[in-house]
DNA sequence: GCCGATCATTTGAGGCCTCATCTATTGAGG
DNA sequence: CCTCAATAGATGAGGCCTCAAATGATCGGC
């Protein structure tokens, strides 16, 4: 039995026909998401040594050469300061990055990326797009605008749909 | 200052302008999923006191009166056995799934939802439908099918670029 | 009957993540 | 000045998740 190449049970088939439509489609963006987060994380893994998350945290910083300060980092990486805290501390270790305290802020910290963070990141960078460019060449240049577009529409929509909840 | 109605600022951002088109498009999937997702369990955890793995895990054992296995649940969700052995532990604690020993192989179990367990997914399942409906209800009904559709081809393509990986 | 390959599951180490809570600092008013 | 609310980060408990290794059961072939 090879199971790699019958049809794929997932978790959008947890969805039956009487489900909403809503709901179908929830679940297959969440399909093709962990798929490819996988694939991503796999490709890290095997040829860099490296997590996701460390990835997009320094991905983040050599596009701010001057630096970002922790919340700033929170925000963008859409995940908690606790969480950035842990991460960098170990970026740190490695001497990926360097914390540095702003004269104006005791507070604060920037962090930014060093020289062997930078090079490191960038191998990486490399690789990783063109990984993401096999995953996606399935689809044709248009298909691919078109779900991008369609993709800003739902972001739009779900930011919407949340600010209307919270501000009951 | 409002942050919730001002220009999002997420991992998407990360892409310049000359970086490649499958990367942000990459960026945005990912950044739609994590916003939804973080809804979706924000709404679980503040109505039900419930996490998304383990109401995924019941929606499973819903559409499968007959119980699964450990190994099925966990291609079903996409995760390792380990994990799925973690969850259920929690659930049997929680008298909400049963874990049966099957006649025919001693190796395996088989788990099902118990009556409250069904009971306790269904009130949830009710409320989480209405909730993916207001996310996605910023499209119109051809938009979604669309995406839907794009999707798929999304899935086929990821899927066929992995087997081409693996069969090196 | 027995052996070895395979399979279902568990275990344990370690990373990621959130929430709630804490400390230190800042800055606006009194 | 001084107080107090808001802000930047750190910390700790607890859940999710993966990988690698281990345990026990099954099954085909001898």
């Amino acid at each position: 039995m090879n199971d790699a190449v019958t049809a794929p049970i997932d978790r959008e088939s947890r969805a039956s026909r009487a489900d909403h439509e809503a709901l179908r489609l929830w679940l297959r963006l969440l399909t093709c998401t962990s798929l490819m987060e996988a694939s991503v994380r796999a490709e890290l893994r095997r040829d860099f040594d490296c997590t996701l998350p460390r990835f997009d945290l320094m991905a983040q910083l050599e596009r701010h050469p001057d630096g970002l300060r922790m919340g700033e980092l929170s925000k963008r990486l859409m995940v908690t300061g606790g969480n950035v805290t842990g991460i960098t501390d170990q970026l740190v270790q490695e001497g990926l990055v360097t914390r540095a305290a702003p004269p104006d802020d005791r507070r604060a910290f920037v962090i930014r990326l060093t020289a062997a963070g930078r090079r490191s990141f960038l191998r990486m960078a490399e690789s990783h797009e063109a990984w993401v460019v096999k995953l996606v060449s399935g689809l044709s240049a248009p298909e691919r605008r078109q779900l991008f577009e369609l993709l800003a529409k739902l972001k739009r929509s779900v930011t919407a749909a949340q600010a209307k909840r919270e501000s009951d």
